[in-house]
DNA sequence: TTGTATGCGTTATCAC
DNA sequence: GTGATAACGCATACAA
């Protein structure tokens, strides 16, 4: 009863030839409609699946798209972007019969490595790329096989000429900035990623612009993303003779930790320093006060990278695309300051 | 430069067989040292790797696990358990030479179809199943293939005598009402999750076990998990004539939105009322008041299940496990209250 | 329309 | 120790 059934079988028991049944399973021309009627019957009822790896070597395609998640056990549990984006890839898959191929690296060498392998076994169609780095070696190794199918989840600054999943992140600078100077704040900072990083670095560059276009005084502090840096930074800013009136974090967690560092450091939240996060989520929503955030639709960003990369993996020409569904959600952590302070 | 290259390539180059080059690959007898090494270095330095279709097909593995998602947006962004799980699952799959291939359901009938697709096509060696539920139609559907290697992450209780790798709910619920008859509560609410979930059921009975032990008073709502769902019941709680002066929630999200209902209703945490959170997470520990939980090392599950899913597609004998790592962390939401009230 | 025959790339068997 | 050759299970071009 184990998965010892072949085609052959199935075309023994329908009493065809094994051609007819592979004909009629995949809705090909030349059956007759009787025969693949009744081999589509004798198998459902066989409960006979063509194999997967007999399939994906006779087809040259294993229908699935590989993703190498980075291990990293303190981000870990207060970091949802990642579950989101699994979950937009996976159903769009789902509906178009490809698999998520799954593998972690702890390091970006191993994940090269692992790049390599995918890429010399064709275990994979496709492949999805994250956070990816100023001279990341890994876009070094894909320029080599031009012709390998990558969806780069960046900005195209990042991408280097291949295909790529962008944000909005200059549109989102100016969001952010603009509600500021709305509500009177002149000296903007922001506690931002690791410098290293893309989206960092394209942060910066569209924070600097916003700021200087409106003359906003401006600083910026590069951390690791912990709630610990987060708080070191606070701390910092706040000590400076002229503390700015607003501060922007790169994620929530430290956004939370900035509030709390905030209030120990005796400045009241929104009244005397307004606190953004760049990342919504229901810690946003839940906090006290709540706090005004980012939002983006993470899963819709993983469907309509399922979909590129499909496209993609099946010849299809696709071009780089810029989601732009970043907006910013008011809440109790920002407020309106006096200019003239 | 594509995947194009065979062994019979490195075979030419080499100036061999193809068996030869097989052979000193995969470090068997029926070569020569001198000519193992002069095929280990051609293929090195062509880049070839074995075919994994090929590879595949002939050996009859895969060499992947797999493991179906519930795509269920609301709970995706607040719930962390399913990240850390498939963390510790590909640490181990990568030093093991194994992948996880991940598929996504909406419900539990497409659930059962995909787990009857891998059964069929021998897409995956083994497969992990979560949250298994009262008379489970994938518990039925596995009867049928007792051979097909799975493992439940669930009580043994649920297992119906398959492989399964377990939590002690029961210890743990000794813990929380041990702890809480200390601080001399004697009257305990749960505000538990839906009802046909298998580990709900096992606590629910866990629960009754110990408050019944110590003579002590208990009230168990279900609810979906939900915050909303947390608020409402905490509203019925509280309005009782003898409200419970502690009240369990079985996850981190509802605890907090019991934390937010009671304090509305005029109750203080934890002089009135101690909240105490089944799952950990980073919100408990940022909550004002921080949030006493009982903490599990979830990572060190997802390796342990790893190890045990590789067993078992490797046909050696496996057997089920309990995890014994609950502890319970004491934060600020509880204390203890005066008996005689 | 149907059945036969070959390729997909590896591994493994078996003469040499 | 080495080199042909047969599986592995499916898809498909080709012949009937």
């Amino acid at each position: 009863m184990k998965s010892k059934m072949t085609i052959a079988d199935v075309a023994k028991a329908a009493g065809v030839s094994s051609s007819a049944v592979s004909y009629a399973l995949n809705g090909k021309p030349g059956v007759s409609e009787k025969t693949r009627d009744k081999v589509l019957q004798v198998a459902e009822q066989m409960g006979w699946k063509p194999n997967s790896a007999a399939k994906a070597l006779s087809d040259a395609s294993t229908h699935s798209i590989g993703l190498i998640l980075t291990y990293d056990t303190d981000v870990l549990s207060v970091e949802s972007y990642t579950m989101e984006l699994i979950a937009g890839l996976t159903a769009v898959f789902e509906a178009q019969g490809y698999s998520l191929l799954l593998r972690s690296s702890s390091n970006r060498q191993h994940e090269v490595s692992i790049m390599k392998e995918w890429i010399a076994t064709g275990a994979v169609d496709a492949l999805l790329m994250l956070n990816v780095e100023l001279s990341d070696p890994r876009v070094a190794l894909l320029k080599q096989y031009p012709k390998f199918p990558v969806l780069m989840l960046c900005s195209v600054e990042m991408s280097d000429g291949m295909t790529a999943l962008s944000d909005n992140e200059k549109g989102a600078a100016h969001l952010i900035v603009d509600y500021c100077y709305e509500l009177g704040h002149r000296h903007i900072a922001r506690v931002a990623g690791p410098e290293m990083m893309g989206h960092t670095f394209v942060r910066d560059n569209a924070f600097l612009d916003e700021t200087s276009e409106l003359n906003l005084r401006y600083n910026c502090l590069h951390t690791d993303y912990s709630p610990a840096a987060g708080r070191r930074s606070v701390e910092r800013l706040l000590s400076l003779p002229n503390p700015p009136t607003a501060i922007v974090c790169d994620n929530d967690v430290m956004a939370l930790a900035a509030i709390r560092t905030a209030r120990r450091l005796g400045f009241k939240v929104p009244e005397d320093l307004s606190i953004i996060s760049w990342d919504d989520s229901f810690m946003c929503e839940i906090n006290e006060p709540s706090v005004t955030a980012l939002n983006r639709n993470v899963v819709g960003r993983g469907k309509r990278a399922a979909r590129m990369l499909i496209d993609m993996a099946e010849g299809r020409p696709v071009d780089s695309y810029v989601e732009d569904d970043y907006e910013l959600i008011f809440r109790d952590s920002s407020g309106p300051i006096d200019p003239k302070e």
